[in-house]
DNA sequence: AAATATACTTAACAGTGTTAAGTTTTGTGT
DNA sequence: ACACAAAACTTAACACTGTTAAGTATATTT
């Protein structure tokens, strides 16, 4: 059995080795230029051999999605932190933003492409469990802000999809080129905190 | 001069049937089918013969997005007549959900596709008119709601992204096929709803 | 009627994702 | 060590994509 532990360690080796390359290819040269072709050529293999270890290019994506939301997560390690869940909120947002900004690419195959979901629904359990997770972590702290008596009582759902929508709504302008053309291009991030800092103020029943 | 005039308008009017061909593929068929030679098929001409139009595909998208900006403009139609400042930003929301879900294509070609704004680039005069004027008729409103006391003092522009980028991260979510995953498919468009109603209701200092 | 400008097409280039079929390498059992 | 089988990988091709240079009709002007 040590053989055939050693053969999937080497195929999955070889699975990180595409994932490392497209990841390499996506971030520095930008998503329109990751094909199957540049990945090969990267890793020192035929094409078609890809189709070996992923089913089609769009379920490569998703793997790189699955990645992306790893990393979202590490960005998100500071909010235990955080005792009032009001800052806990505040924060999180500024962490996406943070993920946004420095991830682009990483941000728009998460939550803009298509691809990513074509994939999730050629699957069995086509549940988006990254994005369920992400969703659970957010309502958690509404929840709390709510039973201190910190955010007006209202359906979880809603609100979680309020505040999700105002965040990504500020990142997904910004990542798809829309907000430079709005806003001056030095003062893009800045806006973008304060806008969330606004967000934060308005829903806060404690002050005022 | 009369020849000169009928030419012309010969030429407008191959340049319209373009657009209508284009817009009636990404609208049936989808963004992903969208292509010269599709386009080229359906109006019974070569494919090169479109580029005598249009500088390239980009080009050709950006024109099909000042359509969409003047579909848009049109469903606002109903603002004026909303004398209270709050509940006319209200009811534009409520417009700017309606126009996604009517035109989820529109809207994705609008705000997240990156081909428009590639083509706005390579402009002289790169200013994204469209864009502005949609956010300008924001600021009035929110600038209405000022200074009758309805929202708290503060930055316009960084209170219109807020408004704005809730809005638009609801519909954006949807469009790119996440909201789906994460909400109950029936209660989507009621969700979003209720989401931006919170969100009035939360900014508004008028009552409580 | 000849010259010119306009409108359009043909053929090709360099890419893309993807697949069927073939080859090489590796591992297993005798 | 050798034969067999399974795994890993490649070649060649298909059907697409956007785009361009060069060529051909058609219409207009002189």
């Amino acid at each position: 059995m040590v053989t055939k532990t050693r053969k999937t360690n080497r195929k999955e080796e070889l699975r990180d080795l595409i994932l490392d390359a497209a990841l390499k290819v996506f971030v520095e040269e930008g998503l329109e230029h990751l094909s199957i072709r540049r990945i090969a050529e990267i890793i020192g293999y035929s094409p078609t051999t890809i189709y070996l270890y992923f089913n089609d290019k769009n379920h490569l994506l998703f793997e790189l999605c699955e990645l992306g939301f790893l990393r979202m997560a590490e960005i998100n390690n500071n909010l235990s932190a955080i005792q009032n869940p009001l800052k806990r909120l505040h924060r999180m947002g500024e962490n996406y933003i943070k993920f946004g900004m420095e991830h682009p690419a990483y941000y728009d195959l998460m939550f803009n492409q298509a691809g990513p979901m074509e994939r999730l629904a050629t699957m069995d359990n086509s549940e988006w469990d990254s994005g369920d997770k992400a969703l659970a972590q957010l309502k958690e702290i509404i929840v709390e802000c709510i039973e201190q008596g910190m955010i007006r009582k209202g359906d979880i759902d809603v609100i979680a999809m309020a505040v999700w929508g105002t965040v990504h709504g500020l990142i997904s302008l910004r990542v798809c080129k829309r907000f430079d053309k709005l806003v001056d291009a030095s003062e893009v991030v800045q806006t973008m905190h304060r806008s969330l800092e606004w967000l934060i103020q308005s829903v806060n029943i404690t002050e005022k």
